[in-house]
DNA sequence: AAAGTCTGCAACCGCTTTCTT
DNA sequence: CAAGAAAGCGGTTGCAGACTT
């Protein structure tokens, strides 16, 4: 036969927990180690179930739990770990220490989730919400320069944003116009009639990690995880951070080449050449003009953007998440 | 300053898995 | 082996404090 019944819910007490309360538990485990949940309120003086007791002392008074803010590091390594076990809280707990499941849970829907929708990232599947974009607002919203359509490139069709390039470098207001007003018709007769110019050979296949600044890149990409293409990310082979966190994406004039050879983000590739992506100005002030953007990652309070920043976007206003969900 | 709204988090609920008898 | 309790787990709720109007 199975046991007798837990504990008998009838005039135990619910709710936040009193620091008589947590006294008593504490001094109790302290003397006797958790024991028996279902006989621990008893022989603790305490009118809770045990369930109530576990919680509270798993979530919360247990003494190597560690509270306050989450690191830098402690972030990055959740949504590393989510991306590729999803809500399985506990395992993510396991592997940071002093934090529980709880806490981790709570900080995903109150924090990361929210930044993670904010900036254009299926929080579920941890990749761009492709659903979101439509041609016309992108190119409206971007004032269309080159630097703003390779913050997008990962976000659309890789023809259209070849395309896009094209109308850019050749600042032709009425291809802008024409496409702006008629996207589809004006694309297709632009694709059958052009011979892209040079900056044709943008791989439009990278994952913007190659196009936007180096420091998101290195927060992302921690030792020995992988990328969204499943490959294997090797950290130490990435160049080092850059003094500052202000980068400067290309100009329309500027070389941008990248070793493509399989259409793939290589970064473990002997050719892979971070500077050829992107142009940082390492002892002067970054002059801001027409041509290029600067990027400023993070604020001394920015909330700490993370590699979701990588993928910034303009959410239309008034576009609510929830209801798109 | 007051009322309303939003946010973050501790605690609970209910389901599933593991363990005990 | 079966029954049922304990433990584990993820989703949800309620409330206090912060923030906005």
């Amino acid at each position: 036969m199975g046991r007798s019944p837990c504990c008998d819910k009838n005039g135990l007490k619910k709710g936040p927990w009193t620091q008589e309360e947590d006294i008593k538990l504490m001094e109790y485990i302290q003397l006797h180690g958790p024991g028996n949940w279902r006989t621990l309120p008893k022989n603790a003086g305490l009118q809770r179930c045990g369930k109530s007791c576990r919680l509270r002392w798993t979530n919360y008074l247990r003494p190597d739990i560690k509270r306050g803010r989450f690191s830098f590091e402690e972030e990055e390594t959740i949504i590393q770990l989510h991306s590729v076990l999803g809500n399985k809280w506990s395992a993510i707990a396991a592997r940071l220490p002093g934090r529980t499941d709880n806490e981790i849970k709570n900080y995903w829907n109150t924090h990361i989730r929210k930044r993670l929708l904010r900036n254009g990232i299926d929080p579920v599947t941890h990749t761009p919400r492709l659903d979101l974009l439509d041609i016309s607002s992108i190119l409206n919203s971007a004032q269309l320069n080159l630097s703003n359509l390779l913050n997008l490139q990962t976000l659309v069709n890789p023809e259209v944003l070849k395309l896009a390039t094209l109308l850019a470098s050749s600042s032709n207001q009425e291809n802008l116009d024409m496409l702006l007003n008629n996207p589809m018709n004006h694309m297709n007769q632009t694709l059958n009639n052009q011979q892209l110019p040079n900056c044709s050979s943008i791989d439009t296949t990278l994952p913007s990690t190659q196009l936007l600044n180096q420091e998101c890149h290195n927060q992302y990409f921690s030792p020995n995880m992988v990328n969204m293409n499943n490959q294997i990310i090797d950290q130490s082979l990435m160049p080092p951070c850059l003094p500052n966190n202000n980068v400067v994406l290309p100009s329309e004039s500027d070389q941008f080449m990248v070793p493509a050879s399989e259409n793939n983000y290589n970064p473990t590739s002997q050719n892979f050449n971070f500077d050829s992506v992107i142009s940082t100005p390492m002892s002067s002030p970054t002059p801001l003009n027409s041509s290029s953007t600067l990027v400023n990652s993070s604020s001394p309070d920015d909330d700490r953007e993370t590699y979701c920043s990588m993928f910034k976007f303009e959410i239309p206003e008034g576009f609510e998440f929830d209801d798109f969900m």
